[in-house]
DNA sequence: AGGGCAACCTGGGGGC
DNA sequence: TGCCCCCAGGTTGCCC
């Protein structure tokens, strides 16, 4: 489940299911989920054994679990994982990779991701300019749904880059939990074409395409995010409802719903790029 | 130092 | 059926 409201939905799932308990053991199924906890699987389970789950939180697209003891379980789900809330006895799913069991016997927590690109490790807690933090993304930006989220100053960041302006919204070093979905939806309701040069935007145009990727995001989450398929899912198994939304992503050949044009498709990184080429004008040149 | 790109995976869908 | 190619919501490490 990967961009931000996706991410916010199972958080805010998590914190329903999960806040308060005990964990009562854990089992790593596929040893890729925790290739990031470099002292291996004995200590990750060592360590969470017995511990108290304090917070549930989330920064972009990463999310993690306080523990009492001062440390947390952090998360990213990758292109593919899933935190189910699943009653004890379920049948395992075919990429179950960890399973949470709690002292309380209730539901259990699986982790399940079909590409593996996700996964869990056990990390400490920093400060970092007032804001607790695992240390292992102490570098992740604050997000636009964040209350200390200054759009001004990520603004004149984003107009130092010498990139273009889609690339450096996906930097999640400078703004946090925008990925390809939100980028595309953000750039067409500005009318800028993700190739214009970020050092080149009006201070106006920074500033709007961020305000407009807090939009979108937000109205994604009203609706649970967005699910084109059964991958992108709440920790009880249900699909979110923004794809009906989108105006630019994957629409490829179909009228913008703003002047009409049909939406094209552009290779971009490995990917793809949605855009209406009348609202959002490809630049002149590179610069 | 900053920016660009291949690599890491599994599976679904389309063309032949 | 089957094979082969392309595509997918992300991040990283390693190039230049």
């Amino acid at each position: 489940m990967p961009e931000l409201p996706e991410v916010e939905v199972v958080r805010a799932g998590l914190e329903k299911h999960v806040l308060g308990r005990i964990v009562s053991s854990v089992e790593v199924l596929h040893p890729r989920a925790i290739r990031r906890h470099v002292l291996g699987e004995a200590d990750f389970v060592g360590r969470l054994v017995g511990a108290k789950i304090t917070a549930v939180c989330r920064r972009g697209k990463y999310l993690w679990f306080e523990l009492a003891d001062g440390t947390a379980v952090l998360a990213h789900l990758g292109m593919s994982g899933q935190m189910l809330i699943q009653p004890r006895g379920v049948v395992d799913e075919k990429h179950l990779r960890v399973r949470f069991r709690f002292s309380d016997d209730g539901p259990e927590l699986r982790f399940v991701d079909q590409r593996t690109f996700g996964g869990l490790s056990l990390t400490d807690l920093v400060e970092v300019e007032g804001t607790v933090l695992p240390s292992a993304i102490a570098h992740i930006a604050r997000d636009p749904l964040d209350p200390l989220f200054d759009v001004v100053a990520t603004a004149r960041a984003l107009r130092t880059r010498r990139t273009e302006v889609k690339r450096a919204l996906l930097d999640q070093t400078l703004v946090s939990g925008i990925g390809n979905i939100y980028a595309d939806e953000a750039l067409w309701r500005v009318g800028l074409h993700w190739a214009r040069p970020a050092d080149r935007l009006t201070a106006t145009q920074a500033r709007g395409v961020l305000a407009a990727a807090a939009e979108v995001m937000v109205e994604a989450l009203r609706v649970g995010g967005t699910s084109f398929d059964a991958l992108y899912v709440n920790v009880n198994g249900e699909s979110g409802y923004f794809s009906r939304s989108l105006d630019a992503y994957g629409r490829e050949g179909e009228p913008c719903r703003r002047c009409g044009s049909l939406i094209v498709r552009e290779a971009f990184t490995n990917r793809s790029s949605f855009s209406c080429p009348r609202c959002q004008p490809k630049p002149r040149s590179r610069r």
